[in-house]
DNA sequence: AAGTGGTCTAGACCACTGC
DNA sequence: CAGTGGTCTAGACCACTTA
């Protein structure tokens, strides 16, 4: 009988409905939600109107469709990454955070490195200070957590500095690039990391098994040594459903 | 004739020729794209391939969508959000930026604000170590730029600590909240910071006025007092279109 | 083999924007 | 008022997953 459904699209309320079963707990992480034939009966709409619906809770992470089987809920367990480690435990210990995430027996790992010498993309050679098209050592690489890649990393280091060491291999030895630039003198002493949030473009996307209306976070780190030369400047792209960045610092 | 496409959707052929055309400047930021109708003349396809195309682009944060009036390349024009106050200009400088950020003539302003005593959430209640239903002072401010929302702020804070003081009031006086926490002798020492990225949910979307596809940054700032104690939990909300978060910190 | 989501068509009506 | 994007229908074929 009644009407009361106000002025809102069809593929809005059901969307809505759904939603609120999920945050009622009727729907847990990893379960199937009803699937578009379903909706179709259940609401009496059409197959694109359904799709909407479930569309919406995917752009808003809250679903994930797998082809042929269905839309499930997603869950968020993030890896907790310290951009500060240096105050990180020692002053508060653990235990304060607002959201919980589990490191815990999940690895990181590196999934395939390639190091090249390449010229400098415009924002780099800014940041370094040199001519665009001057030469740099690139290091890619990829990470993964339980076999799913969440992370990938682009570090880029002025190539005259970093000749005919480690850094240019793809195995760079104990304590990795950092430990190397200290043996060449260039330890470095401070960062700047620069924190953004944006959609994936196809390649990254794909590159991170991204389901899709799933965002990422982009970190560019700049390291500077003790004499304030830039040393490195490492462009990193993170799942945002894997991970939560943690910053400590003093007043 | 030729039959070159490759093993691609329509709708992605279509999109990754518009990215390409303002990948190459074809078209700058506020330009018109090709409209619906453009795009079914130009490659013969249906509304709804056209849309899912335009779509694509919209969710990629490339483009936006405005009622009646056409698609349009968006600009990416961020505020620079420094963590770290204490070390940023002193010992760098400027000028060292991945991203360009201009905050310049532009003004950040509070919209409004919202005093109440509530409950704590759970998340909340575990970070201060007090009862869920704990009384907690909490304050929900919007801050706009150049007349476009792009932050809500929602501050919580004891209740017992902050009774009877101008915390409790929509305007706390010079210096703030964290002067009058000083006031009190629990001035804030350390800060936590935890920052992570997500779509945003329906409400989040239309207070921050966000076109569909736009991600939110959120960040949950705990401060504590020279003895630990925890004195605020504030959880912020941004538009990942106006910001960019900067770290500065110490090897 | 049955069911699922992914893509696509060819229509339609509406609200809104811009002139 | 003409054009735009927003919503919606009623079909269709395909590739994929699950059993």
């Amino acid at each position: 009988m009644s009407r009361e459904t106000g002025r809102q699209p069809k593929y809005q309320r059901i969307a809505a409905e759904l939603r609120a079963a999920v945050d009622a707990g009727r729907y847990g992480p990893g379960d199937r939600l009803p699937g578009e034939n379903d909706l179709m009966a259940e609401h009496g709409v059409a197959r694109m109107t359904a799709r909407q619906a479930l569309g919406l809770l995917q752009t808003e992470g809250i679903a994930e469709a797998r082809k042929g089987a269905g839309v499930f809920v997603r869950d968020f367990r993030p890896i907790r990454r310290r951009g500060i480690e240096r105050l990180a435990r020692a002053q508060w210990g653990e235990g304060r955070s607002v959201w919980s995430a589990d490191i815990g027996n999940r690895e990181l790992a590196v999934d395939s490195v390639e190091v090249a010498q390449e010229p400098a993309p415009a924002a780099v050679a800014g940041v370094m200070g040199l001519d665009e098209n001057a030469d740099l050592c690139v290091r890619r690489r990829r990470f993964v957590l339980d076999g799913k890649p969440v992370l990938l990393s682009t570090s880029y280091l002025p190539a005259d500095l970093v000749a005919d060491t480690p850094i240019t291999q793809p195995d760079t030895g104990p304590g990795g690039v950092y430990a190397r630039l200290a043996d060449l003198g260039h330890a470095p002493a401070r960062f700047r990391e620069e924190v953004r949030s944006r959609m994936p473009g196809p390649d990254e996307g794909e590159r991170l098994a991204l389901p899709s209306g799933v965002p990422v976070v982009q970190i560019a780190r700049t390291a500077f040594d003790a004499e304030g030369r830039v040393v490195e400047v490492n462009e990193m792209v993170l799942d945002s459903a894997a991970y939560v960045l943690e910053y400590d610092f003093e007043a």
